[in-house]
DNA sequence: TTAAAAAGATAGTAACACTATCTTTGCAGA
DNA sequence: TCTGCAAAGATAGTGTTACTATCTTTTTAA
């Protein structure tokens, strides 16, 4: 089987279609290696530029700015995560065993998928953790947001609220306890890796660990025996 | 009764103490307005110092980079934030009610304390609610939380740790979720104001519905009626 | 009174974040 | 095979950011 799976992003997200052009996909290749490697704070179009052997000039026609590039990052691991979610929860009848197979997904190391080629999920998962947040933590969000620049956040964070429900249809907060449950799997790990002190894994630095803790957080609160 | 309180701030967050001159003082002031209208992004030296009428040299006498004047930002609210906890919890005796009042802390509307006279507290508090987690999610976390600059974040991590212990003796995760109590505080509070279809309080942005989801996060993971 | 510390004034540099324009390449249809 | 057009490459230029340096003036504290 040679399957490949290609995510549709939303046209706002970029100026063309990275995803139609050679030079499109090293631009999301090599982007995510350098933000990898040098944070987001020190990623520039310029070096990206070098890196891939074209031109500033060059990105600048698939993306508007560096910050555009991250959001389509983020949407793009947003809209796969889902995809993993209905594809691994598929079949799967409780509620309680599908939510605990999503707080897995959200929380342990992705492996890169080869169906997807020119993106190394695990590589964007840990751009997810450390910039993730700085997609939305700026004065355009409500703009961008307009725009259905976090719709696959947004949609992720819907389709665990509503599992919510399905353990517990009394729940009060579904919406905020799946937005809970998506930043810390992020935080905790971040946490755990760089200010450990804040968490209580700093001795193993296991994300087990981790996946244990926001079970324990998640079924408490919809008084759920797991 | 006319009481000043003075934080005293860990040596590596400036080049010279802000609180010991007229200009440092008007940099912490200027600098929280700024950042307040028009985000840390847009926020720049230069800015700043034609706004308090003095020239970025002069700013950088005091330091080193914008960066580094966020992390000093965000290390004065939360050494703050552990005063007011302290100052508000004492003569408590009910680690439950001690918890309740530090969630409320957390999750309410700050009042400019007025025994502060050039930090404006409720914009801070919005400042760190937006721009607050950028101090730490950069490639430079390590090195600067071997400077200690985040000591106060962590100090309050930590007390709030304790307090979780208090009440039930036997969990398993007070650090985990003391950090989670901080991040969700701040994060539901943006979501509700920017992206509400995160939250379960989009239609009526009351804070005190935030409370109301931390508390019972909080008081079910411990197994304690509240 | 004096000297040294702080602040102000001014200038300069490298990198960053773009925009513009012109040329070359590749490829699809007539 | 020719033609036309879109994508990519090459090059240049601009305003801003993030600093650093140096010199002068003002303030302050011994």
């Amino acid at each position: 089987m040679d399957i490949h799976v290609q995510i549709k992003m939303n046209e706002k997200l970029f100026v063309r279609d990275p995803e139609q052009s050679e030079l499109g996909k090293k631009i999301i290749q090599d982007s995510i290696l350098l933000i990898y490697n040098n944070g987001f704070e020190a990623f520039t179009f310029k070096k990206l530029a070098a890196d891939i052997g074209s031109t500033e000039a060059g990105i600048y026609r698939y993306f508007e700015n560096k910050h555009r590039l991250l959001i389509y990052l983020t949407a793009w691991y947003w809209s796969w995560l889902e995809y993993q979610v209905a594809f691994q929860t598929n079949n799967i009848q409780d509620p309680v065993v599908k939510l605990k197979m999503i707080i897995s997904l959200l929380a342990t190391t992705v492996e890169d998928d080869i169906r997807t080629s020119y993106v190394d999920e695990s590589l964007l998962h840990q751009i997810i953790i450390t910039e993730g947040s700085k997609a939305y933590l700026t004065k355009r969000v409500s703009e961008d947001n307009k725009d259905h620049l976090f719709k696959p956040y947004k949609d992720l964070c819907a389709v665990i609220g509503k599992m919510i429900l399905e353990c517990n249809p009394r729940y009060k907060h579904p919406k905020s306890l799946a937005s809970t449950i998506i930043e810390m799997a992020h935080f905790q790990n971040f946490f755990m890796n760089n200010l450990p002190s804040l968490t209580d894994f700093g001795g193993t630095k296991d994300e087990a660990e981790i996946v244990r803790f926001l079970e324990d957080l998640v079924f408490s609160s919809l008084h759920v025996v797991h």
